[in-house]
DNA sequence: GTCTATAGTGCGATAGAC
DNA sequence: GTCTATCGCACTATAGAC
């Protein structure tokens, strides 16, 4: 998160008119930490800037000092999720040759990675659609990357003969609506004590039962 | 529509100013169309009652000749929409015996109704979070109701040694997860040409190649 | 670097004409 | 049964004091 922040502050440092590091960096973690958790209890159009002044502790002339406007704001927290999101599940499967390892990776950084980054996810799915153009197209393109990496695996197991699936679009689909799951009911899975390894491992199961299975030998 | 718009109208007699019924039921059906289309597009609280007037082509006078405020709108809507389901999906399964086929016509019914009925079902999955105490907890509740029916059908293929399941919480988790994927992400299932039918036999062998698959057997 | 005060906009809701 | 006009309130964004 503070790693994040110095990033963001570097970045942005024309749009921020703070000049000293170490309390920019404090405020944006401050404010992003904030805006995520109001956002999901209420939604970002709905969560006005008053309301961000009191979570944060800060005033409507300082919060200002860090965004230009409340969209920019949204496009910071959502540039920034991105990019971590992309280069974590990249870097994490990138050297990986044997299709299932890699398939069982792929599944277990994703969730990993939404345990971590909650209320980030959570937003990032729940605000995409009120975005503007731009950005909602970026939303979608991203949710598209990752549905990509499971297609393009599921690709190279079948070219192998190591997995058996028909559609791999759609099983790809699915298995990206399984992973959403786990971060948009997040507090249903907690209640009920269930663990990411758990779901992480009932995941993988369940999605090898259905293309590890070589239907010539049924 | 023009059957549940007719019920609607009846029950909530007291509440709606309009006498006159054929208006009431036509004026009704053309509110509530009107909300789901925009409370899609921007979320329901953002809707302002302005963009209403301008969708239904009705005056704010005559809006609220249909409901006392805004927050009675969107009761009268989840209300109406929760009946139905539960109602469908009951009757859809409770003459069924046969394991199996109860849940193959469990996750038919429910993607067949959420086709029907897509923009309700978004809209319910997406404002949920953002009702107020009593609302918040129906709409939660009716998840759960969903997911139980699942439960049940798997509990009762596990004692019948036909469904070979070790968490049947977990796997009727999932199983609504693919279920929802189907109307939050519709547009894309649309762009691919992915028809309900197939989605629905895909989900199906998905799902059967996991728990119908007797481990003792391998 | 952060504050308070306020301008300007748009909201939900209602009253009263037609 | 539907309309227009209007009220009071909360919002984003900014300007200027400290």
């Amino acid at each position: 998160m503070e790693d994040i922040c110095s990033d963001i502050f570097q970045e942005n440092r024309s749009s921020i008119k703070i000049k000293k590091k170490r309390i920019g960096v404090k405020n944006l973690s401050n404010i992003f930490e904030a805006t995520l958790k109001l956002s999901n209890k209420k939604g970002f159009k709905t969560m006005s800037l008053r309301d961000l002044c009191k979570e944060t502790g800060l005033s409507m002339g300082a919060l200002y000092s860090y965004f230009k406007n409340k969209d920019e704001l949204l496009n910071i927290i959502q540039q920034k999720g991105r990019l971590m999101v992309e280069k974590v599940l990249r870097e994490n499967i990138e050297d990986i040759n044997d299709s299932k390892k890699k398939l069982e990776t792929a599944i277990y950084s994703h969730l990993y990675l939404s345990e971590i980054m909650q209320p980030w996810f959570f937003f990032s799915y729940m605000e995409t659609r009120h975005f503007h153009k731009d950005e909602h197209k970026k939303g979608i393109e991203s949710e598209l990357y990752t549905e990509q990496i499971f297609i393009d695996i599921l690709e190279q197991g079948k070219k192998e003969n190591i997995f058996f699936v028909e559609n791999t679009v759609l099983t790809a689909s699915v298995i990206k609506a399984m992973l959403q799951d786990w971060y948009l009911k997040h507090g249903k899975y907690i209640r009920r004590k269930i663990k990411v390894e758990e779901y992480a491992s009932f995941i993988v199961k369940l999605i090898l039962a259905y293309i590890a299975a070589n239907p010539l030998n049924k």
